[in-house]
DNA sequence: CTCCGAATTTGATCTGCGTCAACTGCCTTT
DNA sequence: AAAGGCAGTTGACGCAGATCAAATTCGGAG
């Protein structure tokens, strides 16, 4: 939230990404990585500061490389949704009126490949495969946004907390390895405003989680001790 | 629901199209358009026919011509969560599994333009311009998908049929023309289930909405007597 | 016009989750 | 090691909206 004091490093070689496989840039031949190179930047950001804000100007596409992002929303009023978390290899900047359609900042430091809208707007123009890449995480996106409508409208709150846990991990899965471990860098408060719960709710509801054995809190983030238990509750 | 038993009739000019301005078609130039033409036929639905289901393999796209559909998905003990509305323009069956994640179906009578996926895909192949129009389509929704979220996990009833009944004005408004007689083909059941409320929900805080002079029922619809209010109860 | 069934409205009651408030434990500062 | 602060937890209570139930309206069939 407060003024951004970010780094800026000369760039990484792109064929060395952790994370190109999963991010726009796995639609790239070698020739056309060493040009894409050249237009992103690396920038870091430290806990807590914002990347960019609802209702600014877009200028820059940005490729989320390590760390976590909350995106979210705010009412006049200040009721705050999160409408997702960002992690490693997630593009973030596409709309369609020149502004940002969601607030993102860093739940601790963040790492991401910045792009110029406007030489990364010419650089898609002529390589239809990045757009159909990008389309694709688009696409893919509207498909997870539905499933959370699902659960923010239709889901009691147990459900939905089992429901975040799961899918949690395994969003994680492709980064971390498999792991009944699950780290989650982000507030209760965060969880909540994900979930369309109070905080409070969160809390009893880890409580009661692991008073039925189904999870076990761990500083940092919780262990999945039953995973199909959890399954169950979030598939009912 | 039932058994689909549609119609289909010749192929109607796609330049003679009423809707074609808002929709994917928007994009392509005459010589194209003739082209285009003949990937699509005109498929009619009756009311409460089922258009596609969700899981099912995704064979074709469609362009809606006429008429309203409901997109919704289903938990297993069926609770539903419709997660959209279909108007004339918008355009169905992207995905990134090769099946749909949501069930369409008509709410009375539909018209579609419906094209084969692989000649479709061909076809786009070959238009980047086609892609990226579809790709703007899709961030369109993306963007309004988080609107719902932020309605759905932090909004009260009230706000809920506001902001509902303001916005669904606002998508006629291209189809109708500017009017604060606001037509819902939609059931009760169905708003509750876009809204995340009951039935029940839905027809007192119409009903509180008309006492306090903000709307009247009217048949079919409601008659938006004091937008200013309502946007105020939107906004909150 | 009358009857039937479905959709909607209205009423009475219940409850899951929110609100308010206090407490705990951990981390940082001095 | 004491003090202060913040994140998280726990408890008591209230309420918005769900649930259950009954009326009412409406549309279509005969």
């Amino acid at each position: 939230m407060k003024a951004s004091v970010v780094t800026i490093e000369p760039n990484g070689l792109c064929k060395d990404c952790s994370i190109r496989e999963f991010s726009v840039c796995a639609s790239l031949d070698d020739a056309e990585l060493r040009e894409f190179e050249h237009l992103g930047r690396r920038v870091h950001f430290a806990a807590c500061e914002s990347v960019f804000s609802e209702e600014d100007f877009t200028t820059s596409f940005f490729n989320v490389l390590d760390g976590v992002m909350r995106l979210y929303k705010l009412l006049p009023d200040g009721r705050r949704q999160i409408v997702g978390f960002a992690l490693p290899g997630d593009f973030l900047g596409m709309n369609v009126s020149g502004r940002h359609n969601f607030s993102a900042d860093a739940i601790g430091p963040v790492t991401v490949c910045q792009f110029s809208k406007a030489p990364f707007g010419r650089f898609i123009e002529e390589r239809p495969h990045l757009l159909r890449r990008i389309n694709e995480l688009a696409v893919r996106e509207l498909s997870q946004a539905r499933d959370h409508m699902v659960l923010l409208g239709r889901r009691s709150a147990e459900e939905k907390v089992a429901t975040f846990l799961l899918g949690w991990r395994d969003r994680l899965t492709p980064l971390n390895g498999p792991s009944n471990i699950v780290p989650l860098p982000m507030s209760r408060q965060d969880i909540a405003d994900y979930l369309g719960l109070t905080i409070e709710t969160v809390s009893r509801t880890f409580t009661k989680l692991e008073r039925d054995g189904v999870i076990e809190i761990i500083h940092g983030g919780i262990s999945l001790l039953d995973a199909a238990r959890a399954e169950a509750l979030a598939a009912a």
